[in-house]
DNA sequence: GTGAAAGCGCTAACAA
DNA sequence: TTGTTAGCGCTTTCAC
């Protein structure tokens, strides 16, 4: 069923069905009860690619998923993300559409996009110390929003992060604060913004406690449960191995497992783990005090506001910058967790 | 820079533009040439909604990810097929709309997917045993492959699976030849199909080696790592406890080394883990003997077949079904893991 | 308040 | 081998 049948059928023109169904004021009430009326009944939907067509605007949102041309390795995180973004794409009537490209396709995939015309707006994932492709989307000229930041581009632009360098040094502090001196850290590429605040705050909360870090306690790599598990045996086999380790995702923190299994029982026992994942996270046992928070919910509400600010610049037309920094709470429970689904 | 431009440029005419740059036989070899140059000097990509429009084809294929509406999560294998379908998809030229809806609206997402224009297939995840879906996109017409498979389901439909009962019963005869006869199963919700042919691997296992399944070892609820946390408790407070447990997903087993972790030490060395995701995955160790294959990569590539399978039907116009059983590995070795990323 | 007609950017008969 | 013309299904002036 489309327009034409659907007006043919109502005795009215395209024009007038058109105008009803897209709540123009100037049709009469009487008139648009019976077109909607028959638009249901008829289970009419407007083809989108005409529309697109008619309109120039695509009602969809691109999202760029780079994965590592090396490990081809995708960021479990992004799943969550995307379901969030997702939730408000389709309340709002926009498609999503997902592009997976190798890092070295990313300019390549985001000038497609924008030339074919199949998208309004995009979304940009894991951004880069230095990112060249801010640049690129300004000159593009597409309305983007960017997950996290990069702290080396002086142009201002949307984005949305959460404070982890806040995150990290309180997760530290906590350790510290439970008596612990040797503490690792677990960090993503360096390469990656996120993972350099994330050292950052280590640092801080080391120094403000009169702890120099120790190089030999700083481990930085794709995020991985195999880096987990081969940093954590290298860990623990150190003449002085750490009491406790900051890991900085929920993957990597499986390998920290397994490799803490594979040693002896004791060390298991001491060894005090917290997990981060964008938001601060589940977990680790000191003692008898777990500590968490929810992290899957989190990234997904991430992804659900940088959707609505994206929505929302598009539907203004309004090339201004938002920028939202979250922080995240860092909670201390019982084990099973507040919000742990 | 769009066709007429382009054209005008050139000083042709647009359908000759368009043949020579849709390989179209009968054009001038010289004028291609030129054509080509242009094409690429201009950065010209077609418009792909005009493209659309006037080919029938949208060019994208549809994956609707389905969300329990109770637990708002999302299953993290989904990432990773999304990424090996993603590849497929860019080099066909094709793009991928992702829509994320909670169960009850998956219907809806389908009829508005086919009535909207917006895709030329779907891919179909998570089946249930009678899925009402497999009809339904019958009906509708539109191409579509399943991963998994409806057991329920009498039509014949395309799908791709892993042998999951196969896979199930091999780990559980893994363990039993270890020496366990107290092992648990935890398994995701029995609706979903996969979980079924789990179990049933799982107790075809233990009756092989004349083992009476145990009620109280078998638990079925949603893969989280929630779930496997507080399911391990239950099985490690039994009177008689497992010695060993076969887990459906490796965000499950997150759950279960944290258990096994808040118990006694003692408790953690006796117990055997094996984790599975869709391929037979990591992993568990048995004393010295760590077992696993390399879920994340072949969850990939499934993705990437289920999009070769459903591209192919779309070129070809065929209907006919094609369905492959994949069988998996159960792999014993060093514990640094073969592949595993 | 309603309709006729043009046009979004492209492809595909049909002619030449 | 190339060009002319007519749509694809919708929106949007502009006229009535």
């Amino acid at each position: 069923m489309n327009l034409k049948e659907l007006s043919a059928l109502l005795g009215l023109s395209q024009t007038t069905v058109s105008r009803a169904l897209n709540g123009y004021p100037e049709v009469n009430e009487a008139t648009r009860q019976r077109v909607e009326a028959a638009a249901r009944a008829h289970n009419y939907r407007p083809n989108m690619r005409a529309k697109s067509l008619a309109t120039g605007r695509s009602m969809a949102i691109g999202h760029v998923i780079p994965i590592s041309s090396k490990h081809e390795m995708v960021n479990p995180i992004f799943a969550d993300f995307i379901a969030g973004a997702g939730e408000t794409y389709s309340d709002a009537g926009y498609d999503m559409v997902l592009s997976v490209v190798s890092d070295e396709d990313e300019e390549r995939a985001y000038r497609d996009m924008a030339a074919k015309g199949s998208v309004d707006g995009i979304i940009v994932h894991g951004p880069r110390a230095n990112d060249p492709r801010i640049a690129l989307l300004d000159e593009i000229g597409l309305p983007f929003v960017v997950h996290g930041r990069a702290s080396d581009v002086a142009a201002e632009y949307s984005w949305l992060d959460i404070n982890n360098a806040r995150s990290f040094a309180r997760a530290t502090r906590f350790l510290i604060d439970l008596g612990h001196r040797r503490i690792a850290l677990l960090n993503g590429q360096e390469r990656m913004d996120f993972a350099r605040r994330r050292r950052e705050g280590y640092v801080t909360a080391l120094a403000e406690a009169g702890i120099a870090p120790c190089a030999s306690l700083m481990k930085s790599e794709e995020m991985t449960e195999h880096y987990g598990y081969r940093a954590t045996r290298e860990l623990l086999s150190l003449d002085d191995p750490p009491t406790a380790i900051v890991a900085s995702s929920y993957i990597v923190s499986l390998g920290v497992r397994r490799a803490v299994g594979d040693a002896e029982c004791k060390l298991g026992r001491d060894l005090s783990l917290i997990t981060h994942d964008d938001d601060l996270s589940y977990l680790g046992n000191q003692g008898d005090v777990p500590v968490f928070t929810s992290t899957r919910s989190s990234v997904r509400q991430a992804g659900r506001r940088c959707a609505e600010i994206l929505l929302a610049k598009i539907a203004a037309d309004d090339m201004t910058p938002v920028q939202e920094l979250w922080e995240t709470e860092l909670m201390v429970g019982d084990s099973t967790g507040p919000n742990n689904n």
